[in-house]
This record gives C-alpha cells, sequence and structure tokens, in this order.
DNA sequence: GTTGAAAAAGATTCAAA
DNA sequence: TTTGAATCTTTTTCAAC
C-alpha cells in the first residue's frame, strides 16, 4: 500500500502560489520582498509560501545554471539504450549513474529501455564515452545516437 | 566573420569560480557569505566573482527547480520529428515554440531533424499534443515517441 | 493564513592596498 | 583582484489579528 503509483501527488495551488512560482523560477535570487511587492502581499506571506512550497516538494530546490559551452562542453547527445534480455535495469542504471557525462537517465517504454543525456566536451569525447565507459557496462545490447547540433529552447514546465 | 561557429566560448576558470559554481549551482538561494566562508575568502570578492560569471556567460541566470508531477504533469515522452524535404526548419521551431507542453527542442543530425522533450498531464494530453497540436504543423513528415516511466537522475554538467 | 515590526543576516558599494 | 567597513536591503521570526 502506499506506494508511489498509488499517490496522487497533485496538489492544489491558489493564484497567490503560482503568482510566485511563475517569478522564482524564472529568477531563483529574486528578493522575496520584491515578489511580495508584485503580488500586494507581505514579504512574511511569500516567506511562508514558498516555505510551504519546499515542504509540498512543489518545489525542490533551485540553482543557478550554467552554460556548458562556456565550461568546455560542445557536444550534447541523447542516447537510446537497448539491454540484453537477462540484464538487471537497475544495475546498468547505477553503472550510468556513475558516468558525469550522463547528466540525465530515464526508464522508458517502446523501443529503448533506457533514454539518457549526454554532454560531452568534443565529439571525440563523446566517442570516448560511447566506446569506452558505456562498452564496459554489462547488460547494454545495442546504443542509438542522436547528437545535438543545437539547443533551441528550454523551459521548465508551464505553472497553469 | 566572427559567426557563433568560429568562437571558442571556452573560458579560463580558477579553483576559486570552480568552487563557487560548485556551490551555487545546488543551491543558488545559498548566501554568497556562506559561500565566502566555505572558500576562505570576503564576500565582496564572490559578489565580484558570481557577477563576473554571469558577465562571462558562464552561468546564464537562477531557477527554483519544479516538481512536474505536483503540477500534474504525469507524462514525459521524448520525440524524433522528420521533416518534409522542402520544409523551413525554423518556422516549425517557432510553431513548436509555441506549445507549451514542449520543454526542450533541438536540431539534431542523424535520422531525425529535430529532437523535443514534452511534459503532459496525462498520456492523453500527451496524445491530444500530438494528434492535434503537432499535426497542425506543416512540414512535419513524420515523429516517434519515447515515453519516459520515471526519471532515474538529472544533474548538470560537471565542474571541473 | 496574513500582518507589521524588530532583530539578525546578507548584499552591495567603495576607497585603499 | 581582494579586502574591510559602511550602508542599504532582505530574511527571518513572532505576537497579534
Amino acid at each position: 500500500m502506499n506506494e508511489d503509483y498509488m499517490v496522487n501527488q497533485n496538489v492544489q495551488l491558489d493564484e497567490l502560489d503560482e503568482k510566485i512560482l511563475q517569478l522564482i523560477t524564472k529568477n531563483a535570487r529574486i528578493p522575496f520582498l520584491e515578489v511580495a511587492r508584485a503580488c500586494g502581499v507581505s514579504g512574511a506571506a511569500i516567506h511562508q509560501r514558498v516555505q510551504r512550497l519546499l515542504n509540498m516538494e512543489v518545489i525542490t530546490g533551485s540553482e543557478f545554471i550554467v552554460n556548458p559551452q562556456k565550461l568546455g562542453y560542445n557536444t550534447c547527445a541523447y542516447m537510446g539504450i537497448y539491454l540484453d534480455k537477462q540484464s538487471n535495469d537497475k544495475e546498468v542504471v547505477a553503472k550510468l549513474d556513475e558516468i558525469p557525462e550522463i547528466v540525465e537517465c530515464h526508464h522508458t517504454t517502446g523501443q529503448y529501455a533506457i533514454f539518457i543525456k549526454i554532454q560531452a566536451k568534443t565529439n571525440k569525447h563523446l566517442k570516448k564515452v560511447i566506446d569506452t565507459d558505456l562498452q564496459n557496462i554489462d547488460g547494454i545490447a545495442r546504443t542509438e545516437t542522436f547528437i545535438s547540433l543545437e539547443m533551441v529552447f528550454k523551459r521548465q514546465v508551464p505553472v497553469r
């Protein structure tokens, strides 16, 4: 009982919550007092609302966003992974987790069992990740790579 | 001259920059004075370094991270898009940009011309995005969808 | 749940090194 | 580039509504 898949994770948010989310998801450093002024409520109210949104896990934290290219990461790729029939998904994922160039990992349905996003410095670096790091993982049968020539846009889920 | 593709965007960072990045990319709300204490320098130094990292676009901003599931977005999918030969990539991308459920969009090489990430509330919602919103865009020949059953991990590019 | 007020902490500026 | 000190702003707490 009470497994993840049984829980409706949806949460009731009012307009103030949504306004707050719209502001802080675009700029985590915005002063709560500025949010307060924009919303016409007190700073204390924003403080409490944000705390509540964190407690409810509607927001899971904050981050400064790095520009991969400025750190020399110029190659981005997606990869679909086929697993051997007898392989253990969890073990494969644990191994993938150890490869820092893999920045995202999903269990998927359809042709692939696992789908990942890779950030590498160069095409040569990507080749090393694929031919060495991934090749060393037991259970991977085959992979298909899609190289991103350019990320055109990226954003978060719409708040309302 | 001086086109995007000619510019080496790589930037020289020292250990202090890296330490700062490691802290602020995990928590955008961390007080700079706390970063200062962790790094053994003054608050003013951190303030200036962060400003410099922003000016250099090593960091492009900050955000509170929303948990899509708590907003009712329970279906995540990736989609490869094949375009008609005579179609205009830019126009297609502009249309995709207008669909809020598409949260990421890349130009790709290989079998697909465009690769996108979709966040929908339900499978039915995803079907509506695919069958209605995407179907209405001229130039799209065919699509292939990979549904994510579970995002196992997500992180930013390693700093150093 | 929201408020204003108070106290504590942080951000920002700047002259000097 | 870094620093400490000064100033200004924000964060956080809390009693009262």
